[in-house]
DNA sequence: TTCACTGCAAACAGTTTGCAGGCGC
DNA sequence: GCGCCTGCAAACTGTTTGCAGTGAA
């Protein structure tokens, strides 16, 4: 289930890509903060004083992706934020007031997009953008689901 | 159903807005194209000669927002697109490949909108972001769902 | 040695903001 | 006449791109 950093670069590897210590720095952070939801500055940062270059970040990422092994959500507005693609099978949950996000399983969507599937033809990819709303605790707090946030 | 320019205004001005030309300019542009979904520079371009500056145009949009009359959508990727407040209840499933968009009744999203609050006590807003994936036509090309787009 | 990859800087899109002047009320 | 609203320009965030130098293979 877990993907080390070595296994992100083998994917980078067998896709015809060289291995930087800016590729490596990333696959690490990716590996090590697997549960977590980082946008590329967030990466950045947490590389530290060896410094990456943003645009550099943003290559690697578009490696990754191209991979197959990373994804990346857009949790409502703000910039995309990156996982493991082994980790991709959720829907996000955002809370627009108090930014609690909270996912949903892919079992828990399955029956409803099997369904808009079948109504629609379509094929949700749900991990890509979240749902946005009120959470349980901000709910309350607004007379009327159809209020602005 | 259709709501007129004149009543846009008049929501303006019970907020205790001001009329100018911009403002009447940009609520007859809503009130013609009430069915369509227009970025803040598709209204720009539709008022034509006249001219109204993007930063008014946003200024406004925000106000009928504000005033309730009207709402945003994030369709996606790009700019976000208005339409009036009582057309929002819907969600657009967009595809990733080849753009189409179509709408969901809110009829058809209440049963699961309802489940979620259920488990997760989330109020989810449907129509503030685009549910993303391959429309029926584009969909068979693609081997895997899981595919990236 | 070669050329993919890098950092830097600049461009980009969408949106927001500061400011001084103009016009609705 | 007061002060909200405007256009202009500049800042802003997130992301992409052009370029010349550098290091992986």
């Amino acid at each position: 289930m877990h993907i080390s950093a070595d296994q992100l670069i083998d994917a980078l590897r067998g896709e015809g890509h060289r291995i930087t210590r800016a590729r490596t720095a990333i696959c690490e952070v990716l590996a090590v903060s697997h549960t977590e939801h980082l946008d590329a500055g967030a990466i950045r940062e947490r590389i530290g004083a060896d410094g990456v270059d943003l645009s550099t970040v943003y290559r690697t990422l578009d490696a990754l992706e191209e991979a197959g092994v990373l994804a990346h959500t857009h949790l409502g507005h703000g910039p995309a934020v990156y996982h493991l693609a082994e980790e991709a099978h959720h829907q996000h949950l955002v809370c627009e007031r108090c930014g609690l996000t909270v996912a949903l399983a892919a079992e828990d969507l399955e029956q409803w997009t099997g369904e808009i599937r079948t109504r629609t033809g379509f094929v949700i990819e749900p991990s890509h953008f979240a749902l946005t709303g009120l959470c349980a605790a901000c709910a309350p707090q607004t007379p009327d689901p159809a209020t602005r946030a």
